[in-house]
RNA sequence: GCGUCCUUAGUUCAGCGGUAGAACACCACCUUGACACGGUGGGGGUCGCUGGUUCGAUUCCAGCAGGACGCACCA
């Protein structure tokens, strides 16, 4: 994205070598294989094995990132053990060293006992809630005139005990502090401290045995009161002499012998459950003891406050990691940074045969203190992220002043995940700062964590890693690259979910078929072909609005934001909108320069899309581009990225009117039970004719109408239809025999029902006098405009439900006929239909109406009754209507009777059931008229002509109506909300065949024109590699996964 | 112990003061001349619980419950 904005972008691949782990596997594998241990080789040919397993990491490692598509700057590829990174090492320790932020010191640290080296507090984790018991056991006084009670959770570690420490101010014990216990295995006497910092009088029995050489807490104590400090640990965990008879035993196996002996020497005192937090190795996870050893230190306190100071100069991504960050350097310990490990940078120190130390970037030749020529280098290695830690400058040449390191430090974007905050960037942070003096990058972006789809976090070490060659593989790098991004906004975690990459790698098929119809359709392409429709106006339009909010997006680091818009628009506006609205033009239905536009405008749009979708789909979006006529320069990774442009808010106001009233009808067709391929007449009651009538092809095209008829909006309603309400527009589908009118009496009921529950709330919001007073006035003013609407649309949908309830009625009454006349077929349907005419008057409308296309002029289409209307249906008002409704509740009361009577007696029996039915439907009729009856003044501010008489209006509730004809219709169209959902059918049950290859489903697909994908695209893009090269577009994504393996072999 | 975060549709998650959205999954219909890895339509949520602030709370505050994580030397 950087880069196609036109900025210089270094993205520089690197591999640490990773102490520990890397140890540790190939520890792990040389026994598994040959049964020797490293030190069965040695220093050197160990080292030689790990190299070698090193190259074949790398290299998959590489690998791997060039099938997922990054683009990184080969030629600088670094590794920390390489000449330069190893360099840079030994120059900062021994900077660090001269600076005197660096010591050698013997010091209590955590120890590994099974990899057999130290580690740096981070490497400890703390497992909480580990079950186990609080053990007592009494140290008798040294002059037996008693004992004391101790209580531990260690009891081993009683072997190297040197105190007994109680509260001073514990009146318990005050008394023996200055006395002395006799240790009861090794003789030892030791003494009863006071020490208020260690003991919690609460705890336990409110005196603590003390351990200074394998507790922290009682380290401190010892240096406090200058207590011996015994270590009783051999380096693999067994006890050493110190520990008497118990010498050779397990630290934790020698537990129940000690504990039997204590118990023998009648010193049991019992114990408890408890549970207390183990440290245990976070690579090996075995658990820590703390150990005195004789370690390297980097001094991070003045490190740290360094950064504290320039903690501004970066920004966190989510913010609220800077608080994290800071409190961890505020907190800060100092650092081991040696490790007994053969893998890794050993220490620059050497020491003579007196132990003087020599810190130098090169072996010495003697001794600075004694001149001895007799140096050993330290044979401890750094800790890993040592090395790390100078990767920012270290990658760009330093401690030379390179012109690769002037350009690029500090860098513009750490991107990294959470978990190593502190080991890594702190570290960076830093060690950046005191080597550059500015912090090593503006921005810390930290993205949530990828764990496997069991929300197991993947780890080298437990071995659930998912390879991204794997998925690549069978999904396509496009895919997982783009289900990343479209999850990284999420908090902490993402669990990889094949399905969702599967539903992305849809996606980059979609882009495809869809690149595959703009350019078969793009012959005679002409990228100065003026815009001729609206469609082409807003499709570019959006393009636009989606440009700059993906930028917008990834200036913020919301790359799902951004991702999720890419796929909105490219799926839900390009595909489902602009390439439907334009096939009757590419079609050559219309005007040459409409089909110029269309091709302009769909060309313009995809190329944009592409571009703006190359960050996240790399490899699809370069194989199309590479396709397009409007394309320019080499390559789509050095396009410029989109900048966006200007809106047509007037296209996208229009369009908005025109897809909710597509919509509507589609949506009454789908719940009325007409099938899809069922086309069916459209009569749009328009408040703007000439608006409709410019996208009747539209309606003809996308919600499957025969034919479009258009009428001025108070013009009557047909009687037998299904009805969505806008604003703007009442869609009618005027349906005698075709329409399920149960279920349009049903979704209209249930659409009522959600109107009036919306409206209802409203109106309470609205009658509180808190909510108008205290409210701003435009949320007031827009929830009156909302409710006016919705009233509105209620009293609409009223009508047409009566009008609906009577048709059924009617039909009910002509039951015999109408029964004949569905069976065979639709003309009888629309006969009946025009029988029934407008609702209330005499039949109208000629026989045929529907069928003629709606192609009349001017004011053919305002004629809704012709010569069968015997009253002039312009008039038409609220009045008759109501007075139609009101006519045809007596009406239907009369029918029901009757229809009673007609019954045969075991129907009858039925009687009273219906009766009950009969009676709701009557109260939903007396319900519509009353709707009707409360709304009029609304649609009298409309429609009213002048010298039609009000009858009824007066009603309460109408009054407040007085202002509906100026918020109407402003706050509707003012929400240019994007096209609706796009709720894709069952695909599931293809996830069998998902792992087929594409190239085999394609063909599949395409079922009897192989070859049809490739050749169209190839064709079209004017290249001459109809053959094998179309053939690997074809394959797309999965082309895609197949380089690496094949640049593997040129490697 | 201190600290941070999370709890919204079957699932994964957006939203974050004006009565809820997406993706996937699900149901129905549809092989129409880009795409069945497709199209159209649909169902599905008392936004963890309890209080408070507010004209109004999924959204802010407090408490509680459940979950995740970080830091820490509690015997």
């Amino acid at each position: 994205w950087k880069r196609m904005s036109g900025f210089n972008v270094c993205w520089l691949p690197g591999i640490d070598h990773a102490g520990i782990a890397t140890q540790m596997v190939v520890e792990r594998e040389l026994l598994k294989t040959e049964k020797k241990s490293r030190h069965d080789l040695g220093r050197e040919e160990f080292l030689r094995r790990v190299w070698a397993w090193k190259e074949a990491q790398g290299d998959r490692i590489a690998i791997q990132h060039r099938a997922l598509g990054a683009s990184l700057d080969w030629d600088r590829l670094r590794f920390t053990m390489d000449e330069q990174s190893s360099r840079a090492v030994r120059e900062a320790f021994v900077r660090l060293y001269e600076d005197g932020l660096l010591y050698r010191a013997l010091r209590l640290i955590n120890w590994c006992v099974k990899d057999g080296t130290a580690l740096s507090d981070l490497e400890v984790d703390h497992e909480e809630g580990v079950k186990g018991e609080l053990y007592r056991f009494a140290y008798p006084l040294a002059d037996g005139s008693g004992e004391i009670v101790v209580a531990t959770t260690r009891p081993e570690t009683m072997l190297g005990d040197t105190a007994v420490a109680v509260h001073p101010d514990d009146p318990r014990y005050q008394a023996m502090i200055g006395k002395n216990v006799r240790h009861p295995i090794t003789g030892r006497e030791f003494p009863i401290i006071g020490d208020a910092e260690l003991v919690d009088p609460k705890f336990g029995t409110g005196a603590v045995k003390v351990t200074p050489a394998h507790s922290f807490e009682d380290f401190e104590s010892g240096k406090r009161h200058k207590l011996e400090f015994i270590n009783i640990l051999n380096p693999d965990g067994t006890l050493n002499y110190n520990a008497g008879p118990f010498e050779g035993q397990d630290r934790i196996k020698v537990r129940a012998p000690l504990k039997e002996k204590l118990a023998q020497l009648g010193l049991d005192r019992g114990s408890e459950p408890h549970t207390l937090a183990l440290g245990r190795c976070q690579r090996c996870g075995n658990i820590v003891e703390p150990l005195m050893s004789k370690q390297w230190f980097v001094k991070t306190r003045p490190l740290a406050d360094a950064v504290v100071a320039k903690v501004d100069d970066m920004r966190f991504v989510p913010g609220n990691w800077r608080a994290e960050f800071l409190r961890w350097m505020e907190n800060i310990h100092d650092w081991c940074v040696s490790r007994q490990l053969w893998w890794g940078h050993q220490i620059p120190a050497w020491y003579c045969e007196y132990g003087h130390v020599n810190v130098a970037r090169v072996k010495p030749s003697d001794c600075e203190t004694c001149h001895s020529g007799r140096l050993t280098q330290d044979p401890d290695v750094l800790d890993t992220w040592f090395s790390s830690g100078l990767w920012p400058f270290s990658t760009f040449g330093w401690p030379d002043k390179t012109q690769a390191l002037q350009t690029f430090y500090p860098n513009s974007v750490l991107e990294t995940g959470f978990d190593i905050l502190f080991f890594w960037v702190a570290r960076m942070a830093m060690l950046g700062v005191h080597f550059m003096g500015e912090v090593p990058f503006r921005t810390v972006f930290l993205h949530a964590m990828v764990r496997d789809e069991k929300g197991e976090k993947m780890s080298k070490t437990r071995g659930n890693v998912v390879d991204p060659l794997d998925v690549t593989a069978k999904y396509g790098a496009d895919a997982l690259r783009f289900t990343l991004a479209s999850m990284a906004g999420q908090g902490r975690d993402i669990k990889l979910s094949t399905e969702r990459i599967a539903g992305y790698r849809a996606f980059a098929n979609k882009i495809w078929n869809a690149a595959r119809f703009v350019l078969m359709n793009a012959d005679g392409f002409d990228s100065r072909a003026p815009l001729a429709s609206v469609y082409d106006r807003w499709i570019l339009s959006r393009f636009h609005r989606c440009a700059d909010e993906t930028r917008a997006a990834l200036e913020q680091f919301q790359l799902s934001d951004a991702a999720n818009g890419i796929y909105r628009f490219i799926w839900n506006e390009l595909c489902d909108w602009a390439i439907e609205l334009s096939k009757p033009a590419l079609y050559g239905e219309k005007s040459p320069a409409e089909r110029a536009s269309a091709q302009n405008a769909l060309l313009t749009a995809l190329e944009g899309a592409l571009r703006l979708l190359h960050p996240f789909m790399p490899f699809v979006t370069e194989e199309i581009w590479q396709r397009l006529p409007n394309r320019s320069g080499r390559s789509i990774m050095v396009a410029p990225f989109p900048a966006g442009g200007a809106r047509d808010e007037a296209a996208e106001r229009e369009m908005d009117v025109i897809f909710r009233a597509i919509d509507g009808a589609r949506s009454v067709r789908g719940e009325v039970n007409l099938p899809p391929n069922q086309k069916i007449p459209l009569i749009l009651f328009a408040r703007d004719r000439g608006l409709f009538r410019r996208h009747e092809r539209a309606f003809q095209h996308l919600a499957n109408a025969s034919e479009v008829t258009l009428r001025a909006f108070d013009e009557p309603r047909p009687r037998q239809a299904a009805v969505h309400v806008e604003p703007e527009v009442e869609v009618h589908l005027p349906l005698a025999g075709l329409i399920d009118f149960a279920a349009e009496r049903a979704r209209v009921e249930k659409e009522i029902a959600r109107t009036e529950s919306e409206l209802q709330g409203l109106r309470k919001r609205l009658d509180n006098a808190g909510f108008v007073e205290r409210a701003p006035a435009e949320v007031v003013e827009k929830d009156r405009a909302r409710a006016e609407e919705l009233a509105g649309k209620r009293e609409k949908l009223a009508r047409h439900l009566a009008r609906v309830t009577s048709v059924e009625e009617a039909m009910e009454d002509k039951n015999p006929q109408q029964s004949q006349g569905n069976g065979a077929s639709g003309e009888q349907g629309h006969r009946a239909l025009d029988q029934l005419g407008t609702h209330g008057g005499p039949a109208s409308g000629s026989p045929g109406e529907h069928a003629r296309p709606a192609e009349e002029p001017g004011a053919g289409e305002e004629v809704l009754g012709g010569p069968g209307g015997s009253e002039a249906p312009v008039q038409a008002s609220d009045e008759d209507e109501a007075q139609g409704m009101a006519a045809r509740a007596v009406a239907r009361v009369k029918s029901i009777a009757r229809g009673l009577m007609e019954k045969k007696p075991d129907e009858k029996r039925r009687g009273p059931v219906s009766e009950e039915e009969e009676n709701e439907e009557r109260a939903e009729i007396a319900q519509a008229d009353a709707s009707a009856r409360a709304m009029p003044r609304r649609a009298k501010t409309h429609l009213a002509k002048p010298g039609t008489k009000s009858v009824r209006g007066s009603g309460n509730k109408a009054d407040k109506a007085g202002k509906v004809g100026k918020g109407a219709k402003a706050g509707r169209v003012a929400a240019a909300q994007g096209a609706k959902k796009g709720t894709r059918g069952a695909r599931g049950k293809l996830k069998k065949q998902s792992t087929r290859p594409m190239k085999t489903q394609s063909r599949a697909n395409v079922r009897g024109r192989p070859g049809r994908t490739a050749a169209s695209i190839g064709r079209t893009g004017g290249g001459k590699g109809g053959g094998r090269g179309s053939q690997r577009g074809a394959r797309g994504k999965s082309g895609a996964k197949r380089r690496p393996s094949s640049r593997k072999g040129t490697k």
